[in-house]
DNA sequence: GAAGTTTCTCTACAACTGCATGGAAATTAT
DNA sequence: ATAATTTCCATGCAGTTGTAGAGAAACTTC
């Protein structure tokens, strides 16, 4: 018994998690962001809680689809799912390659200032998310003998989650999604290097 | 025959180097400015060309100051200063090592959407240096019978250049000037391996 | 000391920001 | 139909933004 939304909330999310992940967050206003996702502002303000609300709630999308379709697999394959992941940073038509960047990446440096204890949160999750599966996938490895014993995980782990910001920094510097290609093969070279054969 | 100016210019310009690089350009207002660098309104208009202009400057002598102090090194070097460059991007005291990442990157990655063509080219500029620096070196290496001369140094280069992004994004992400270690360790095992004995 | 020149400070302005309000519009239940 | 409920749309508001102008202040030269 009300008037029907005139949006489909699963696709105007989708939009909005385009819109600042393309124009970033300060820079984007509310008016413009109407225009862009065909919300109208009472519903950014009403169902997700203003501009951070909505903000939150794109981060929200971004990470779960990244969590349950990119790193799954890493976390759940072996050792050279790895490799997977990472060229798919640069491939067209993946899901985790664009020519934006990552919003997350764009996010923690850009946020770095205002603060929000919610938005680092929301950062931070999707990070240390990345590294665990990495990590899990590392020790399967050694478990089942595919690469050297000695390899500390951790350490590995850790590099990659940077070096795949730095993937990601360098795609939306050069507005292409595959700028970060060599790095990328650089990576993917030293992993070789670690196997067993 | 005029009144004194009330502030050192190199001072006060280093000031807006780190204001800047701390803050963000967007989210960093003329009034906040005045406060952190103590330049006034009228300076940053009649001196700097108002914001922008002020940016500008801030990021040549930033850019400036890396070339002739870091990447110079790199380019006159042998091949392990490419591994000392790394290593100093996460090592207290250096210049190219900060909890707020690295300015170039952020503007890089805040910029994609304002889109002035003069921060733009002054972000490429900063990044073709740093791989053109990483290129020299490595010509120079194989020259030098320093490496594997079947070693395609081009596509290395572009792919430090993204690492070493991903390093600064770490640093600003973490607000730790030695965040980004685990893949400059990860980068500098690659190159040593490189290495003939 | 008076004139000339540059810098500084104060005020103002138009544009924009996110947010809030009030009434119209669209739907369902009675 | 009528009432009730929810959403939409237009307007407004206080706060902030970068910029600009007028007059005061500080210094040098004559």
């Amino acid at each position: 018994m009300a008037r029907p939304k005139s949006y489909n909330v699963e696709e105007v999310v989708e939009r909005v998690v385009h819109a600042f992940w393309q124009h970033g967050y300060q820079a984007l206003g509310l008016r413009e962001l109407e225009h862009l996702t065909g919300l109208n502002q009472f519903a950014i303000r009403s169902e997700f809680g203003g501009k951070e609300g909505l903000y939150l709630t794109a981060l929200e999308l971004y990470t779960e689809a990244a969590i349950s379709h990119a790193m799954q697999p890493v976390r759940d394959g072996r050792f050279l799912q790895i490799s997977v992941f990472l060229r798919s940073l640069v491939t067209d038509g993946s899901m985790t390659s664009s020519k934006y960047g990552c919003l997350i990446v764009n996010t923690g440096i850009e946020n770095a200032r205002v603060g929000s204890t919610r938005l680092e949160e929301a950062v931070r999750r999707y990070w240390h998310e990345l590294e665990s599966s990495f990590l899990v996938c590392l020790q399967n490895a050694i478990e089942a003998e595919e690469i050297d014993p000695d390899i500390d995980p951790e350490p590995i782990a850790k590099g990659l989650v940077s070096a795949v910001m730095g993937v990601h920094a360098q795609n939306r510097l050069d507005q292409k999604n595959d700028a970060g290609k060599q790095l990328v093969e650089i990576l993917c070279g030293q992993l070789k290097s670690m196997e067993l054969s």
